[in-house]
DNA sequence: TTTAAATGATACTAATATAGTATCAATAAG
DNA sequence: CTTATTGATACTATATTAGTATCATTTAAA
């Protein structure tokens, strides 16, 4: 079972990097190419990952030359949940679960509140990990 | 993101009715055919699924006419963990997350607790939540 | 002893999701 | 003008998930 797909794990790893380059060399535009020739990362599919984070307003991007991308929100701000929803969707442990005629949807199901709590709780701990501590 | 893959569902489900015609029938022994009469679902695939709860020593199984399946282990001994473990190997929300350069696998980092933490959790949650409960 | 109803085992196909490549257009610095 | 960048999109490859088909084996019961 995959929890975290690619996109997400590249995702984090490209802004751990961005986060590590802003506070130490106060870098705030990197490029794909600055990434992928540190880790050793498919750059199309990198360059994608990250249009797509810029697309959802935590990165900006910056075109031609000695362009790149930076944070449009600060890293502190952003978490491992807001991640993980922008490549996986909402993080919910419950889906195809119980839909059939053995538990219909019934609100008072006591074993689908528990796994929604569950999941729910899940959600609430990758709220409170943010890439700036990830980057420390 | 499928948390629960339809190998798991489909066992589950085969397994609450089987809990609840043992409970309320005393019916111990069930075919796939009394299964797939009741909810709607593939047959072949999931004899498949109960063949393999067999093999693993969760439910015993009887061939020939008046063959089925029935319980080895309990309804109640029997967890949500243990299903989702058989069809779809250990819960570990941590997989495939950061495992190049920027974050070697070093014991102390501390987000890699964290989120280790949080799945341990889940699977602690997980296997709090019985066959036995499911089919009240 | 024959038949029918069941699981055991295995091979195959289909659909979907994930991962990655290729390519060209647009932009902006120098 | 050239070069280094992102933007956008179409394509391919691989892996996972879901499901089908088929035949062998077993056992109860007619």
């Amino acid at each position: 079972m995959r929890f975290i797909t690619r996109d997400t794990d590249y995702a984090l790893r490209a802004m751990i990097l961005m986060a590590r380059a802003l506070r130490y060399k106060d870098k705030k535009v990197i490029s794909v190419e600055d990434i992928v020739s540190g880790e050793k990362l498919p750059k199309v599919f990198l360059r994608r990952i990250l249009q797509k984070l810029a697309e959802k307003k935590i990165l900006s991007s910056y075109k031609g030359k000695g362009g790149g991308f930076s944070f449009l929100i600060s890293p502190e701000k952003i978490s491992l949940a807001d991640v993980i929803k922008v490549f996986q969707g909402e993080i919910d442990l419950t889906n195809c679960f119980l839909k059939g005629k053995v538990c219909p949807n019934r609100p008072e199901c006591r074993v689908r509140e528990k796994i929604k709590a569950i999941s729910l709780r899940v959600v609430k701990d990758m709220d409170n990990i943010t890439i700036e501590e990830m980057s420390e």
